[in-house]
RNA sequence: GCCGGUGUGGCGGAAUGGUAGACGCGGCGGACUCAAAAUCCGCUGGCAGCGAUGUCGUGUAGGUUCGAGUCCUAUCACCGGUACCA
């Protein structure tokens, strides 16, 4: 006791408390955690780390958002499990090795071992026996077993898709990659091609993983709703078209049956087989074809460049009336989406619409709207083609008004829309639906097509032909096709030891390709030679079932029985960046465990945060040469003039102007990031953590500002002042609620409403900065009590003892010493109950009343707690700024909201 | 292009349809100090006014409501994703 009075006499020294706090937590042992049957658990998972070489903000943010719901929850009693592990295969540590001419394994071990340690700085409540790094092969074993089973249950198959290919360095490029169309490395024109791909049928889940969203309330909206965009439920027919002079008919799949008498040409992807063959004898098509390969494949790119199209020559028979419509190829109709043909319908389709107008095919109207600005419609005409180039536009021509604006000429929205079918033959005055029945039923009579749910969602490609991955446990056999790799001869290896290939300026192809012996082995079917699969997992393959790994360190199976009862994750927190792409193969994984028989869970988590992005100031001069010299904020100094308004920045080094250049995300490349290893050591942890809590609410971009940074120090060490200062003092008594007077009163209410607040914010709101804000205010008030009577050091003691275990889930070092020096015993705070609102002291006497006229405010009035509404009235009606505005008007109606407002609505 | 989100003082933000700007930063004034730092106290949205107070004000333009930062429609700007960055 003695030398925990004499630091605290001292100041607040986070270094030392925060190592002292640290090295406690490691000898108890504090967060390792066993399944406890006894006790409600909580599983709080954070997104893995890629070990990028140094800890980011981002990091920081999403680890101490975890940490405090963490150490929140077990203050709550319960048993929680918060992991951490590393997401450790990817390109960028083939990029480092091909750049520092080393082995990217290496590169990656040492940046664990470095963020490791700087994680535990921070002094997150994490459970470091369960860490493990996805790289490694007792990791990776799990994942390949699973893939083998599901090759053998038909999930996993490989068919040709489209890849990005750089022509110079032969190899193929991650969208990112290619900048403008352009190799990042070669500056090469990137060209399409077609390479043979492993695949996850996650499509077969396409209507669970659709359905399962309205399980989960605990998900935002928003990443429900991308979710259910991009599975892309939607319901139509594929009708058949056959095709002059060929055998196969081409499939398509529309929405718009209704607009089936509308199609006036058919569009097919350049890699459509029909368009190859007709470019055979077509050599301008097959120079069109061959146009279309340049550029990229991401769906961005294809979608922003111009649509173009060029004729086949070969002509598709209309299903219903028979009539020939040209086929043509369009360079937005992609292979990979559907059937890779679509109907052009011009008529009532915009992009159908664009195209036809630039290669002017016929536009057709087979669908009226109801009513045109609420004029009804007297008639609509057909398009006529006048066979001399000229086009005429079908038109609308409306009851009482004949204008030129109502034809075809240019797009309208309602051009698009459902209405009453016409220009249609035996469908005219049919609605969409009756048409769409109608057609249904009548062409899968006829064998021309039938009813068919689509979804936008395609299947998993899980193939990447890069070095630094998983390898795919596939063994190809010129006799037997691929093949497995046997359970029994699992894990396929990774070498690691490639130094060799990186030294020599090597890297650019995956060594394993390039190595003619590592892909030898024999065919564990037919025993003859054979090769293995030279291709490696993607690596959301490794980050879509890392969470259920946590649950069972150790286990010889992928997961063991551990997994239920941890499962599924009750909180999870990762960057709404991965909003579709990973959380969406992490709900399919979840569901392969599920069929696998290895979890009991539908989907893998309840409660889904999604955090924003760290931002920073950033700072430049212009070079001669037109390129920036981006300037680090720590370097620079902001110039305001009288009203605190920013009016200019200059170099701290040579005192001369910079060009400030807006708030961005954190980036190397724009020189604007903050270290938190150096913030750590400048401020220490506890400062890092409450100011990422306090500078914005989660889900939204926080700014980093280092002035705030210092706003959370003094905040630290003013509580640090008032505690020490208390427990100096003589002993306290009790309090006793019937002896308070009104100061003691006020300063215990609002003690109690922060109680309120902050658990309210924490635990549901994650409304981490307002609960801060109200023990700063807690801490303001308790600084003017002066109060030195014994209720009122009693009050103090009671508000001082509760500010550290409502603060401890943010800044837990700082409570972890406080909470010895008010005379407690070294603990786990968590341990601790979080502390009981006393209603009673919530009791007020008086209220405060906004009184408005007309909606706006004209006075404040205080009421009593039980006053009633009229009185309330009377009260508002009486106050003479109240009166002055109803001054010779009359009273038409007052609504008084309880506790609230007073309205008077006077004319 | 498409899908999702955001927009409030000089700045980060608060306000869960009911007093717009809590809390923090910055700024200004004061106390302490030989001085500075640290610390403490006070003020701080614009305009008008000595003041009481009035008036305007939540990207822009409309609308719903007794009452809108919050709900609706349109529009602009920025951010995230767009299937091989993670």
């Amino acid at each position: 006791m003695q030398d925990i009075q004499e630091q605290a006499s001292n100041d607040y020294d986070p270094q030392a408390v925060e190592a002292a706090a640290q090295r406690y937590w490691n000898e108890q042992h504090a967060y390792e955690v066993k399944e406890d049957p006894a006790r409600p658990k909580f599983f709080c998972l954070s997104m893995l780390p890629y070990p990028s070489g140094a800890l980011h903000m981002g990091h920081v943010r999403n680890y101490t958002i975890s940490d405090v719901i963490s150490r929140y929850q077990r203050m709550q009693g319960r048993n929680v499990l918060q992991p951490m592990g590393w997401d450790a295969f990817g390109l960028p540590a083939e990029n480092a090795a091909i750049k520092n001419k080393t082995a990217p394994a290496k590169w990656t071990y040492a940046n664990i071992e470095h963020m490791r340690g700087q994680l535990k700085s921070l002094g997150y409540a994490i459970d470091w026996t369960r860490e493990f790094a996805t790289c490694r092969p007792d990791y990776y074993v799990h994942e390949q077993r699973m893939f083998v089973r599901l090759m053998k249950k038909g999930i996993a198959y490989r068919r040709n898709a489209v890849v990005n290919w750089d022509p110079v360095d032969q190899t193929v490029l991650a969208n990112e990659q290619v900048i403008d169309g352009r190799g990042w490395r070669t500056g090469a024109p990137v060209e399409k091609r077609e390479i043979p791909q492993w695949f996850l049928k996650i499509t077969d889940y396409a209507q669970e993983l659709l359905d399962g969203l309205d399980t989960l309330p605990g998900w935002p909206d928003a990443v429900k709703t991308m979710q259910r965009n991009w599975i892309g439920r939607s319901e139509g027919l594929e009708i058949h078209f056959a095709v002059e002079g060929e055998a196969a008919p081409l499939t398509v799949f529309t929405t718009r049956p209704d607009t089936l008498m509308g199609v006036t040409f058919v569009s097919i992807a350049g890699e459509h087989p029909l368009a190859q063959k007709a470019a055979q004898g077509n050599p301008a098509l097959a120079t069109f074809l061959e146009e279309l390969k340049h550029g990229g494949v991401s769906e961005a790119e294809l979608e922003t460049q111009e649509k173009r199209g060029m004729a086949t020559g070969l002509f598709a028979i209309h299903p219903v009336t028979g009539d020939k419509v040209p086929v043509w190829v369009a360079n937005f109709v992609l292979m990979g989406y559907g059937t890779g043909a679509v109907m052009a319908v011009p008529g009532h389709d915009e992009r159908d619409f664009h195209f036809a107008k630039k290669y002017r095919l016929p536009i057709k109207a087979v669908v009226a709207p109801l009513s045109w600005d609420g004029k009804s419609i007297e008639s609509v005409t057909m398009f006529h083609d006048t066979g001399s180039g000229k086009v005429e536009y079908p038109s609308i021509h409306l009851e009482d008004d004949i204008s030129e604006s109502l034809t075809w000429s240019a797009w309208d929205e309602r051009f698009g829309q459902h209405g009453v079918l016409l220009n249609s033959c035996a469908l005219n005055g049919k609605t969409y639906r009756e048409a769409f029945d109608y057609l249904a039923d009548k062409l899968s009579a006829e064998d021309k097509g039938q009813r068919r749910v689509n979804y936008r969602l395609r299947d998993w490609g899980v193939s990447r032909q890069r070095y630094w991955g998983c390898p795919i446990p596939v063994i190809r056999c010129a006799k037997c096709g691929d093949v497995p790799v046997p359970e029994d001869q699992l894990p396929v290896l990774l070498p690691e030891d490639v130094a060799d290939v990186y030294s020599k300026g090597g890297g650019v192809q995956s060594p394993i390709k390039t190595d003619p012996e590592w892909r030898k082995t024999t065919c564990p079917e037919c025993g003859g030679a054979a090769e293995r699969e030279t291709d490696t997992f993607d690596t959301f393959m490794e980050s879509s079932w890392y969470y259920a790994r946590y649950t069972s360190p150790g286990a010889a199976t992928q997961v063991d029985e551990r997994a239920n009862y941890w499962l599924p994750v009750d909180q999870y927190i990762g960057g709404i960046e991965h909003a579709i792409l990973h959380l969406l193969y992490f709900r399919f994984y979840h569901k392969l465990l599920r069929d696998a028989g290895m979890v009991n869970s539908d989907e893998p988590a309840t409660n889904l945060l999604c955090q924003g992005m760290v931002i920073a100031d950033t700072f430049y001069r212009d070079n001669a040469d037109g390129s920036k010299d981006w300037i680090n904020p720590a370097d620079v100094e902001i110039q305001r003039d009288d009203k605190a308004r920013t009016i200019g920045a200059v170099l701290k080094a040579d005192g001369q102007p910079v060009q400030i250049g807006g708030t961005e995300k954190m980036s190397k490349s724009k020189n604007n990031g903050v270290d938190p290893q150096s913030m750590v050591g400048k401020f220490g942890a506890d400062t890092v953590r409450l100011f990422s809590m306090f500078a914005a609410p989660p889900e939204q971009s926080l700014e980093w500002n280092e002035a705030g940074v210092e706003g959370m120090s003094r905040f630290l060490r003013r509580f640090w002042r008032e505690v020490t200062t208390h427990a100096a003092q003589p002993d306290h008594a009790v309090v006793d609620p019937a002896q308070l007077d009104a100061g003691q009163k006020a300063l215990r209410r609002q003690l109690h409403e922060a109680i309120q607040k902050v658990g309210d914010d924490l635990g549901r709101r994650h409304s981490f900065n307002t609960a801060i804000a109200a023990l700063m205010e807690l801490l303001n008030a308790v600084g003017k009590f002066a109060d030195m009577s014994e209720q009122g050091r009693a009050v103090r003691h009671e508000v001082l003892e509760t500010m550290v275990l409502l603060l401890n889930p943010v800044v837990p070092h700082v409570s972890h010493r406080l909470w010895q020096v008010l005379g407690h015993a070294e603990s786990v705070l968590e341990d601790q109950p979080w502390p009981k609102v006393d209603e009673s002291a919530l009791v007020r006497d008086s209220l405060t009343l906004a009184v408005q006229v007309n909606g706006k405010l004209r006075a404040t009035i205080e009421v009593a707690a039980s006053a009633s509404k009229d009185e309330a009235e009377q009260l508002a009606r009486a106050h003479p700024h109240v009166t002055s505005f109803l001054e010779g008007k009359t009273v038409r109606k007052v609504i008084v909201v309880p506790g609230k407002i007073v309205n008077i609505v006077a004319g």
